[in-house]
DNA sequence: TTGATATATCATGATAAGATGATGAATGTA
DNA sequence: TACATTCATCATCTTATCATGATATATCAA
């Protein structure tokens, strides 16, 4: 599938959005995520795997810790992912 | 679901975006998508349904044909739809 | 070493998405 | 009326996606 077909797949879905919004400002830990989207761990990880194979998310080891942020994207795809994010419940379990 | 997060969706699959892509500058009816797209009816008709029920097109009833348009959208959608449209080969069964 | 913590990955099951072929409804024409 | 055309919808199958729980790997501390 190409790349950017890929990219948007990625996007649709409200979990992801939800961790690209908790990302907005700062990077998170895994862990500091799943408190964040009360959601379990390895459902985290996968989302945050997915979202970083298609170029959304860039990550940074320290320690056994895995903090991850927002890669360099066009305006175009945060505004849109923003834009999206804002139509979830903060906690909402889906949209 | 969300209805952002729907239209997202909606755009992650090469045959929707092949479909915006040929709807570029003209209405066309499903038989003509059919022709350019070279995928079959229902298909092509299946996939009309669901863009236009996130918004992203429109049609026209004229006699037995029905003819989809997009529909009006900001920029920002039609330029990543356009992105991610020209990865795709303009008959590839893919990307 | 042992044990705890943080994360990734694997296996499974449930649900959703997509493709295809068949049928149905509406329109048009002879 | 009968038949063709255009499109939508339905049933089915296959494949992909997502959530969950279990296990594996890596780091750190005692």
């Amino acid at each position: 599938m190409s790349n950017r077909v890929r990219l948007l797949g990625a996007l649709a879905d409200p979990t992801r959005l939800r961790i690209l919004a908790a990302l907005r400002e700062n990077e998170l830990s895994v862990a500091e995520l799943q408190q964040v989207l009360g959601v379990g761990q390895s459902r985290i990880s996968n989302h945050l795997s997915q979202l970083k194979s298609v170029g959304l998310l860039r990550d940074r080891r320290e320690g056994q810790k895995a903090y991850y942020r927002r890669a360099e994207m066009g305006r175009e795809i945060w505004s849109l992912a923003e834009g999206a994010a804002s139509e979830l419940g903060t906690h909402g379990r889906d949209g």
